[in-house]
Parts: C-alpha cells; sequence; structure tokens
DNA sequence: AAGATATGCTTAATCGTTTAAACAAAAAAA
DNA sequence: TTTTTTTGTTTAAACGATTAAGCATATCTT
C-alpha cells in the first residue's frame, strides 16, 4: 500500500534515459546541454508521476540543510511565541525551515536540544541562552557551525548577537515610577546570573541611588525559575510587610507580572492606588487588565528580522567580524505607573 | 574554519579500521560480533572526535525520518499554540520531531506547507485542515502517507481524526444561558464551511429550537476569517441594532471572544449585567478580564496525546482501521453567563 | 587429523541526488 | 578529407550510514 515516493530513477526508467539526463533537465533547466525535445519528455514524465526532489538526499549530497534550529527558553511563554513568529516568517523569506526546541532555561535540555539539532544537520542556530551555556555555544563556534544569541549573551564570549539595551530600559521604566511621585519601589527579578537579568536590575538600582533613594534589601526579590509562583508571593509579602512598604513594583519579565498581577489582586491591591506597576514586556494577557500597563515593549519584529540577518550573514560567510546588535527598547507609559490619587 | 562533521569514516581511518566494523559497534552495541578489546577502541575514539551520527544520511537510509509535520491555523493563537506545545512535547516522547507550519486557514498555504513537508521525507501528518483541503488530505492517503486530524475533519473522506463533540459543547454552553433566563441569545461565528464549526451553529440553533425560542436572523453573525475585525463590531451593532436586541451572546472561538468582548467594551456593555457571554475556548488572555467567563473548555492534552498516539499507531501499521476519536469536552459556567441582577 | 563451526573483520551494495569526467556522434573548421 | 569543436548523453564517484554476504583464521568436534 504504502508508495514509495517517485525518484528521479522512476524518471528515467519511465522515459529511457539515465538518471543524470534527467537530473540535469530537472535541477539545471536551461543551463544543461540536453536537447530540447528530451528535456521536454522528462519534464512531462516529472509532472505526470508527480515527482518531488527528495530534499533528504539533497541535503546529504551538499552538505546543507536549509534549516536553522531555534532554541527558545519556554515556547508557551508569549514573548518566546512571538519572536518565534516572527523568526519562522523571516526565515521563510530566506528559504529557510525553522526547528524549535524549548530549554526550559535549563543548561542540561539545551545541550541535548543542541545534539539533536546537530546531528539533524541545521545550518545555523538562533539560541536564547540559558545559565550555564557557555560552553555549550563556545562549542558550536568551534566546530564552526554559525550561532547567533537572541535576548540574551554572554559578555564573555565573542559572538554574533541581538539584544535589547536592558540597562537603560529598566532605568528608563523605573524613573517613570519616580517621576510620577513614587518613593519605595520593589522589584521582582529572576535569580539566574544571565546578562540580561543583571542589567535589568542594574537599571533599576542605579536609578534609584541617582534619585538618592535608598532602597532596602526585602524590595528586590529575587526568584528562582523552576518554583516561581510561591516565590513570588513570599517576596511581594516581605516587600508589602516591612517597616518600609512598596508603593510601587517593578516586573523583571512578562511571566512575572501575571503571577505578580494576579496576586497583588488576591491581596485587594488596586493598581495604581495602592500600588503602581511597571513590568517589562506585554502580551495579549494583558489587554484584558483592568489598568493599563507602563511597560517596555521590546521590538520583537525587529530582533527576529535582524536575528535571521545575522545568520543568514554568517552562514553565507563565516569569515564576517562579529555582529553585535543592540535594539532600543520603547517605554509605553500607561495608567499604571499615575501618581496616586487619593495619597 | 569550518570543520566538517566527524563521520564513520573518520573513526574507521583513525582506529585503522573498516567503516563496516565502525558502525557495527556503534549502532548495534554488544549484538556485533566485533571483539571486546576493539570495541572498546572505536568507541574510545568516537568520544574523543565527539562523533554524532549524521541523522540525514540515516533518514536517507533507512527511508524514515522520525519527524512528525503538524499543520495548524495559526501557531500565534493561543489554542494551537497549546495544542502545538502538547504535541510536541509528546512526539518527543515517541521520538518524533515537530516541524510546525501555519496555513492561515488558506488552501492555497496548507498545499504548499504540504508539499514542503512531504520533500522533507516526514513520517506523519497532523493537520487541523483549512476549508477545500480535502483534496490535498486525499492525496496524501492516495500515497500511503499518515496523516491524522485534529480539531476539524471531513465528514466525506475516511480519515483517522481527533475533535471533540462540537454540536454537544455548543448546546450545552449555550443552554447555561438560558438556564440563566437568558431568551435572545446571538452567535458570532465563521462563515466558512469546515464542519466543526458547523456543528457548533447546529448546536447553538437546535437549543435555541428546542426552547421555543425563535432565532431572528441578525442573532447569528458570520465573519469571514480574513477581516474579521470589523465584521465582528458590524455583527454585534446589528445584533444589538434590532426591535428585538440580544441579552446575550455565545462566541464560537477564542479570537472571536476577545475581538468581541474588546468591542463590548468600547460599547461600555457591562457583562453580565448588560449583556451575558459565554464562549469556546479559554486563554491567559481571559486570566485579568473582568469577569469569568463561562466557556467550553477542550481537553487539548487529551487531543494532542491522542493525535500523536494515533500517528504513531498508523505509521507502526498502516492497515489498521479508521481510528476516529471524539472527545467530549467540559462546559465551565462562571459568572458571565448568570442572571442579570438588575432585571 | 580432518571436517565443521565459530569468530572477527572487510567488501560491496544501497538509499536519492549531484556533478565532474568520459564518450560517441554530429557539426564546423581546416 | 581530416581535424577540431560542439552537442547530447552516460558513467561513475560522492555524501554518510546500514547491512547482507564474503572470507580468512581460529576453535571445536569426533
Amino acid at each position: 500500500m504504502k508508495k514509495k515516493q517517485v525518484s528521479l530513477k522512476d524518471i528515467a526508467k519511465e522515459v529511457g534515459v539515465s538518471i543524470a539526463t534527467v537530473s540535469y533537465v530537472l535541477s539545471k533547466g536551461k543551463d544543461s546541454r540536453v536537447s530540447d525535445a528530451m528535456s521536454e519528455k522528462i519534464r512531462e514524465v516529472a509532472k505526470r508521476l508527480n515527482y518531488q526532489p527528495n530534499i533528504i538526499a539533497q541535503s546529504l549530497k551538499s552538505g546543507t540543510t536549509n534549516t536553522i534550529g531555534l532554541i527558545l527558553a519556554d515556547i508557551s511563554n508569549p514573548f518566546f511565541a512571538n519572536l518565534a513568529r516572527v523568526i519562522e516568517d523571516e526565515a521563510a523569506k530566506y528559504n529557510y525551515t525553522v526547528i524549535f526546541g524549548s530549554s526550559d532555561e535549563k543548561a542540561t535540555k539545551s545541550k541535548q536540544l543542541i545534539d539533536f539539532l546537530s546531528s539533524r544537520q541545521v545550518d545555523g542556530f538562533i539560541i536564547a541562552p540559558s545559565e550555564g551555556s557557555e560552553d555549550q555555544i563556545h562549542a558550536l563556534q568551534q566546530q564552526g557551525i554559525p550561532v547567533v544569541l537572541i535576548d540574551r549573551f554572554f559578555p564573555n564570549i565573542s559572538t554574533d548577537y541581538v539584544i535589547i539595551d536592558n540597562y537603560e530600559s529598566s532605568y528608563r521604566v523605573v524613573a517613570e515610577l519616580i517621576r510620577s511621585g513614587h518613593r519605595r519601589i520593589g522589584m521582582l527579578a529572576y535569580t539566574d546570573g544571565l546578562y540580561h537579568m543583571q542589567e535589568r536590575i542594574r537599571g533599576y538600582q542605579t536609578v534609584l541611588s541617582d534619585n538618592q533613594l535608598v532602597e532596602a534589601p526585602e524590595w528586590l526579590g529575587k526568584i528562582s525559575y523552576t518554583n516561581g509562583k510561591k516565590e513570588i508571593e513570599a517576596a511581594i509579602d516581605s516587600m508589602l510587610a516591612g517597616d518600609k512598604p512598596i508603593d510601587s513594583i517593578f516586573f523583571a519579565t512578562n511571566t512575572l507580572a501575571i503571577h505578580g498581577l494576579k496576586y497583588l489582586g488576591k491581596l485587594n491591591k488596586k493598581v495604581p492606588d495602592d500600588i503602581a506597576v511597571v513590568s517589562f514586556d506585554e502580551g495579549e494577557a494583558f489587554d484584558f487588565y483592568y489598568c493599563p500597563l507602563t511597560h517596555v515593549r521590546q521590538p520583537l519584529e525587529e530582533m527576529g528580522k535582524a536575528a535571521v540577518q545575522s545568520l543568514s550573514n554568517r552562514i553565507k560567510n563565516p569569515k564576517i567580524p562579529q555582529q553585535a546588535i543592540c535594539l532600543s527598547a520603547e517605554v509605553v507609559v500607561r495608567k499604571s505607573s499615575s501618581t496616586t490619587t487619593s495619597k
């Protein structure tokens, strides 16, 4: 029942000619020296038999698969999902197929994915690297496999990357809270040592000290990626409980914001009257939140396009110098950071 | 600079033995007749050179890629995104890689994707078929390529599929509106002729007539997939404008619900007091909506698992009889369908 | 000791495609 | 007419892995 796909061989047999001739006609078109009559006939038979070239065989021969491996933290997170969609569409323009994988921020999983995709001979990688994956990235470079990092990068190894200015964005969005009169500003961030998170924290801390606001230790809540929800609630509790309870909070990612906002709801805190809020990222989820959020809007479209562009450049010419792209993000000011009216 | 991946040949040369011997050791393990000393040596060299088998070559030889093609309407739609994630994880358990594509509900795009994925020699397909793609599905079957349809199916061709009982779910969720005292119930659906949409409409119409409610023509708004937003607003306007303005509305998909709810917000209609609402699907987006929605909760997890399971069965044994799986969905009753208090 | 069996490895074909090189026949140049 | 060039097609090797079959040696049988 399982009919084999038709191959060049089948066409060759049908026409009564060698496989090579068929290949020349079908892959070279006018550039081959095959006679017009023969070309015509071959093309007709190919069409009749519904010939589709076997890309696996082409890949084996050419050593190139026109496929790129995309490793993200978590594809069910809207930030990454949207980024993935942009990358997929953009890659299609360059005639690349994308194969995805979610690392769940674990270096072990990221290693598995890299090995897996490498053995599938992807032509290059776009990776949002997880903590502790420097070696993996470095190893890829050693093997001469093109890699572009996205969203995060490692300052101590030289790679192509596309990021945003996390320090600057963080500074500006928190400055917005200060501008509107808030003085006791908490921040929820992840514990990991990834550079982009460090930069977001640095932005927060710098803008505080630039404004002579002395940060209380419990204001900065560090959450581990794995059991986030519990820790988020505990962190918010202690920010609100201290002798200097916060009047506003900065969420360093959209996931932190979603859980954080839900918890504030449970505590019956009204935004922005009881507590003002600013956040990184934006998602459909916030469209229905009762108070529009002041947030850092990352240029996903540009990031995705730049990453595919860079990767394509490097695949075409591995010797080009490092491409380090840092985009700036927009701070969108909405109601959630506005001045408390009742105080 | 571009170092070629190490192959069996490289190991063979290094050890001073034939390629076949290396292959036997690495792929057959203890079952080969290669001496322990030699096996040891080969394994050590393979490890030292960081050998990774070339899956492209294996695929060419075996004629199987351990890859499945997944074609969905739109991967940026949370319903499909979540379904995709379930399928990806489940497929991984069967040692399958998933390659995605979004058809955007267009038969032409779906055709392209099928051709593209076929030439990449996927072992099978999971497809949420778009309108007018019967021929494509049928052609795949003719070629003996395993296909499992998901979310929708075609009643006139015999395929494996996994769906939910759309008629039943629709009937039950609208019945909930009637139970809580609503009499003038609108519905927003898509125009397309796909079976699942027809069934949802049939459920709505049947429950109305079963309750002696005579439907006004403007109560059923049919929206085209492409320029949805405009049409949604127009349809809602006319539902509210007639001499029998609706007191409640049923959204046939989550996308319709999102746009519909936003528009109701613009019109300053409060849910459920001004208008009650029930919907198909659920998403993060609704978590922050002020009024929890009564909705049909599709068993995504089960659907995805069943689809992968079915496909795997058929790949293993193409001759098994048709697998038609119809799951039942849960109607989650929340506040949005509750009785109007002020009337 | 002679034949049978087991052991350990190699040869060669195969998957479907590409492409340099070879070759025969026809056309052009000498 | 002979040589050269062009035209149209075929041969064969290659990509990397798998695997049936082959072929020496070595080890058992009896």
